[in-house]
DNA sequence: ATGGTAGGACGCCTA
């Protein structure tokens, strides 16, 4: 059976809630994972989401920041709402779900950004992203009593040379520094999981999926960067079928800076 | 080299 899972860091829930309703009309993932609904559980739309016919609905979020909410057409059983680094930020969570006899773990993450200095010494976000990437090795592909893995979401680092629009301009810049990208790479790899949207779109094919809002024409400058992502298991990547970065979304009416990603499978 | 935009807690923090 066909299984198709959607990642878009969605910047206001609320604010966006015509856009969302939209895309879910047009592309109808199984699965949405939604990173930055800067609200908490009390004021999530989960009506419009019940009435789209999503009626599954697992959140971790709070007021004005982070955010992370996973909605569904399937059932889906909540396993985990992780606090990295201690910090109280709702910045993860994860669920199972069943799909063609599978049961498949399912995480949805909000990685920080880490402000604008590349310097853990002076810059406490930095730090905090550092940090954030180490202590996911905890989060590893071999699923326990699941079948599979998949992890997805805003992960704010673009981990090689062509995920970036100039891998040199942008060494220094934070998301694409060496100490982010190295550790990133190390701590995917020790935990097992396969870059999907790599997988499907090889280097050196350039893919971006976030354009900054100050850019005054986006579009035409093209300066992208791919910060959102979807790892599964080996097992689960074996039964990839697609992945679609839906690049026109950034130019809808009042978009958000990312686009949604959506990883197809056959399970 | 700098500043540019957007969102939410409407003043300033975060991205």
């Amino acid at each position: 059976m066909p299984l198709s899972i959607a990642t878009w860091n969605i910047n206001s829930v609320r604010l966006r809630l015509p856009l969302v309703e939209s895309f879910l009309r047009t592309y109808a993932p199984d699965i949405l994972c939604l990173q930055e609904i800067k609200c908490p559980e009390e004021f999530f739309p989960y009506q419009a989401f019940h009435d789209a016919g999503y009626a599954h609905v697992a959140i971790s979020g709070q007021k004005g920041y982070h955010g992370v909410a996973t909605i569904s057409r399937l059932p889906i059983e909540l396993v985990e709402r992780r606090d990295f680094c201690a910090k109280g930020d709702c910045r993860h969570l994860s669920v199972t779900f069943e799909a063609g006899g599978l049961k498949i773990l399912l995480h949805n993450f909000y990685v920080p950004a880490g402000g604008d200095e590349p310097d853990p010494e002076i810059n406490w976000k930095f730090k905090h992203k550092l940090d954030f990437v180490q202590e996911m090795r905890g989060v590893i592909a071999e699923a326990g009593e699941a079948n599979g893995s998949i992890l997805v979401g805003d992960l704010n680092i673009a981990p090689l040379e062509h995920d970036v629009w100039s891998h040199k301009q942008l060494l220094k810049v934070v998301s694409h520094t060496p100490v982010e990208t190295e550790s990133f790479e190390a701590m995917r790899k020790a935990g097992g999981w396969v870059d999907l949207i790599r997988q499907a779109i090889p280097e050196p094919e350039k893919i971006y999926t976030w354009w900054s809002y100050r850019a005054a024409d986006w579009a035409a400058s093209d300066r992208g960067r791919r910060l959102d992502h979807v790892w599964s298991s080996a097992n689960v990547a074996g039964k990839l079928a697609a992945i679609d970065i839906l690049r026109d979304a950034r130019g809808w009416d009042r978009p958000s800076d990312h686009v949604p990603v959506i990883a197809r499978f056959d399970v």
